[in-house]
DNA sequence: TTGTAAGCGTTATCAC
DNA sequence: GTGATAACGCTTACAA
């Protein structure tokens, strides 16, 4: 475990200090030139400032002095929520470039509006959640709408209770109990949860696990597949409706184990499974991460994909470093996150919300294919 | 693109709307039992405010009226910020269960104390940044230090400027100029840079991108490799560091071409170029996920690394996936997520901060061996 | 240990 | 289109 601090050792780099306003005043305009356009006001405000005196940050009323109109004029000015004359308005906007007022001041209005403009989510430790693949595009999509609403996304962990968030996602699939739950319910909190246990006060998005499995499973069977194996998750809400849809067309199915959707782990449980030599023809997993374990074990075991072994997954994301395609049940990640995302702006604005579940689609690969009995 | 909307088809799941208070006092005890401990005093609040009729939320002033105390010693006997009687603070916590005050509102400590408990983080699209494996450990570090401390991690658009932020930490390798900049400067928001452009104000986290370059070249030349092609990043900060290092040794590598350390994106800029018939003995690549992509479509094309090409990556992340150990360059990713975090910690703290460099250190493994010029 | 009072910097509701 | 004024709900000197 290195750790050391060593000098710095690029030459290029200027060790630069505190503030914006320490720096523009200490290093001249010889620093101009390596960011954004405007940074020339900036620096151009901040000298103003140094020289005013002023101790403390303008304040929309100091603006209001210096164009000499009135505190509302000066916030309608910025905020644009009732008409302002175009000269008064230029006007203000004059007066704070001058003071270097850089906007109304988000506390002060995220006080007075009663709105954080922050949205929390709940996903558990980072880098589990984000190793899955199936996290990210359904991220992506939440950010990007909530992001286009002016909506922040905060990355919640077990000690942000007393952050002001305007409502909460909960996407950690497989954790039924929750501490932070009782806080933000007594706040009021609007709380979306995807594919989670069933709190009440509480909007769901979810898919359709069970019609999934079900039609996967039928693939198999229509295959001529009698005996299979089971990948699990730990229980939670769509692994107890996953495994009935897979029971649905085989009662008997044997669990192998649970595990999250991690490669090593799966690798680890897959490889102790597959070397009791297990009377059945295919397994079926509840990610294409665990189902890449079960193909890259299986090899190495030297198992034949899918000839003498079928391997199915769940979650249709792509797997570029594996040389067959998944069968897979595909679900629609894009949309689910922009489910969230709408389900979150409609109860901030007080509405009621419906339960979502998505549908999901089964993606036939080159991992399933006849059985074979064993010689 | 299958979007519909499904009836919500599981019988187990009832529909629950809008606010908690409305669920608790519609549905009676029967939904008691699972979430949290504390639920029951919870839906016990919210019933007493609903029967007690008051429209809005209980501030501390109720509360301290409600306990028959001042305001002051209401707040304190939340905060603990000076010492209370054990008595009053009782007093105080009974009147607020008894309205159902749920603690003091967050936006109103937030404009008292001007801070907003929330650090911003800049890292570009989330599915590009998070498929990168070399991210995750980092940010869990910082998440980590900063939750430790009370602190919040919003992941950052372009268009959250308006929110109160504490800090920022920018974590875009590869992106050079942003628009938000300016912003922050003229807020003096402090500013933690990860490996990212020299801007004026700015505390920097790096590492020893040269050195670490460096050494590896020299470790491909003592393995009797003259000819090396390079697999690089867009032009960066890093990216300039680290050819540098390599040039160090080998002044004329030839540069394969430049693409994000994203699997697939690298396949394809590597298996056109082995295509070709290169005339190198060894690729460096800027990630691991880069080298992998590299082993991968040279074995495509029947070459066996390393005897017939040699691979080196950067960032020493794991990769389950391929069955070679990778020689690449480790960095300290939770090390420099804690200096990050420290960084961010103590800029807000006001203090001043000195730009960071970590060590980094070469580890060989098996993708790369002597050089076999070709027959 | 407790109470009094002064803000924090906005936005929203009214009048004009 | 503009201006006065009242919150928003809390924390923290300062005084008792």
């Amino acid at each position: 475990m290195r750790e050391t601090q060593l000098e710095n050792t690029s030459p290029l780099r200027k060790k630069v200090i505190p503030t914006a306003l320490r720096a523009a005043v200490s290093s001249g305009t010889a620093l101009l030139g390596s960011c954004g356009e405007s940074f020339r006001s900036n620096r151009f405000d901040a000298n103003v400032r140094a020289v005013s005196g002023s101790t403390r940050s303008p304040t929309l009323a100091d603006v209001a002095e210096a164009a000499g109109v009135s505190l509302s004029t000066a916030s309608l000015s910025f905020s644009g929520n009732k008409p302002v004359s175009e000269a008064t308005r230029a006007r203000v906007l004059a007066a704070a470039a001058r003071l270097g007022y850089a906007g109304p001041n988000p506390l002060a209005r995220n006080l007075r509006q009663g709105r954080s403009g922050v949205v929390g989510i709940a996903v558990g430790p980072l880098s589990t959640a984000f190793r899955d693949p199936a996290a990210l595009p359904m991220l992506d999509a939440v950010s990007e709408v909530l992001g286009a609403a002016g909506l922040g996304l905060l990355l919640m962990g077990d000690d942000h209770a007393r952050l002001p968030l305007d409502a909460v996602i909960y996407d950690i699939c497989g954790r039924e109990t929750w501490a932070a739950y009782d806080d933000l319910a007594a706040r009021e909190v609007p709380l979306v949860v995807v594919e989670g246990p069933d709190w009440p006060g509480t909007t769901f998005v979810d898919i359709d696990h069970r019609a999934g499995c079900a039609a996967l499973a039928a693939h198999l069977h229509e295959l001529g597949h009698r005996r299979v194996a089971l990948l699990t998750l730990e229980p939670s809400h769509p692994q107890r409706e996953r495994e009935a849809g897979v029971r649905d067309v085989f009662p008997d199915a044997h669990v192998i184990g649970a595990c999250a959707s991690d490669l090593a782990a799966a690798q680890d449980l897959v490889a102790a499974y597959l070397a009791t030599g297990p009377d059945v023809t295919a397994v079926v997993c509840q990610s294409d991460v665990q189902a890449a374990a079960v193909v890259i074990e299986a090899r190495r075991l030297g198992l034949a994909v899918p000839d003498d072994l079928s391997v199915a997954g769940f979650d249709g994301v792509a797997t570029p470093w594996l040389d067959v395609e998944l069968t897979t049940v595909v679900q629609p990640l894009a949309a689910k996150g922009r489910a969230v995302a709408d389900a979150v702006l409609r109860r901030i604005d007080g509405e009621d919300v419906d339960d979502v579940v998505l549908p999901v689609e089964l993606r036939i690969g080159d991992s399933t294919g006849p059985a074979v009995e064993p010689a």
